[in-house]
DNA sequence: AGGGTAATGAGAATCTTTTGCATTTGCCTA
DNA sequence: TAGGCAAATGCAAAAGATTCTCATTACCCT
């Protein structure tokens, strides 16, 4: 039922301290469904999406929206390359990502030394880490065996 | 002397398989005789210090000149926050960065352990790396001393 | 030195993201 | 539950970064 999603992110949103308006629940319903294979979307995919299911909500009010759920850690905001940000609703433990470069698909992978290395070298470089991102780069298996 | 400068340069160019042109050695040298502090530079930054010199090299052209230079392997193009991306002079081995959230500051590290661990990832992954970027975040310690 | 080709400059165009402002909506109180 | 205020939204314009167009200029080869 649509009410009781509606329902469940209305108390995510107060949880989060932020106003439960109508473009917020859509928003953030739009990332809860997402599949794994679009986890990671940019303000106009969302938009589009929103628009799809005509919801019509500015892009102006996405990007708003998105920028606050991240200053309240509901979202994080990727700068892969490519030239525009993407969001991913944050779930779960923290992730690093690899990337395939042919065909823009993403992976989240968790590994514990790396972060325990980066723990020590901020530390070594006199630095508090409030962040940090580590992409892969590269050539998916798909990818590899053929068709370009 | 600036004309040893610029031979050494031209060959620079050359084994990159760049004709050598005025502006791109212009690029070059700015990038080559940066400090430490700015081995970082957006093109509009490189673009003001060409004009402080009175080099008037147009922006587009440092644009160009510069995702030449990236595909030459002579530069690597950074996307940090911020918007815009920054570019850096390739030389000694390759190195990811820690950065300070409040005043900008970017320092170079290795490490080794790390590097082999992104290796394992990619391979259990079924992925062929082409490239990684790992940024650490944070503040340094100047700026936790004091000064905000 | 002369010419063909690739590179440059300037500005227009594009793309992403932000902002200003009039209008609307959520939420709290009476 | 209605009323009102502050916060949120929509739209359009602005801003910032980067790319493109095209006429002009500069390399490089012979």
């Amino acid at each position: 039922m649509v009410s009781k999603q509606i329902a469940m992110t209305t108390i995510e949103l107060k949880e989060a301290g932020l106003k439960a308006t109508l473009p917020r629940l859509k928003i953030l319903e739009i990332l809860e469904s997402s599949t794994d294979a679009q986890r990671h979307m940019s303000a106009e995919e969302v938009y589009d999406l929103l628009r799809g299911q005509d919801d019509k909500i500015g892009l102006a009010t996405i990007y708003r929206v998105l920028t606050q759920f991240e200053a309240a850690g509901l979202v994080t905001r990727h700068n892969f390359e490519g030239g525009h940000a993407v969001f991913e609703l944050n779930q779960g433990e923290h992730h690093d990502h690899i990337l395939c470069v042919k065909c823009g698909r993403v992976e989240e992978f968790v590994d514990e030394t790396i972060e325990q290395r980066q723990q020590n070298i901020a530390k070594e470089h006199g630095y508090t880490i409030t962040d940090h991102s580590l992409t892969i780069y590269g050539i998916c298996g798909e990818c590899q065996a053929g068709k370009v």
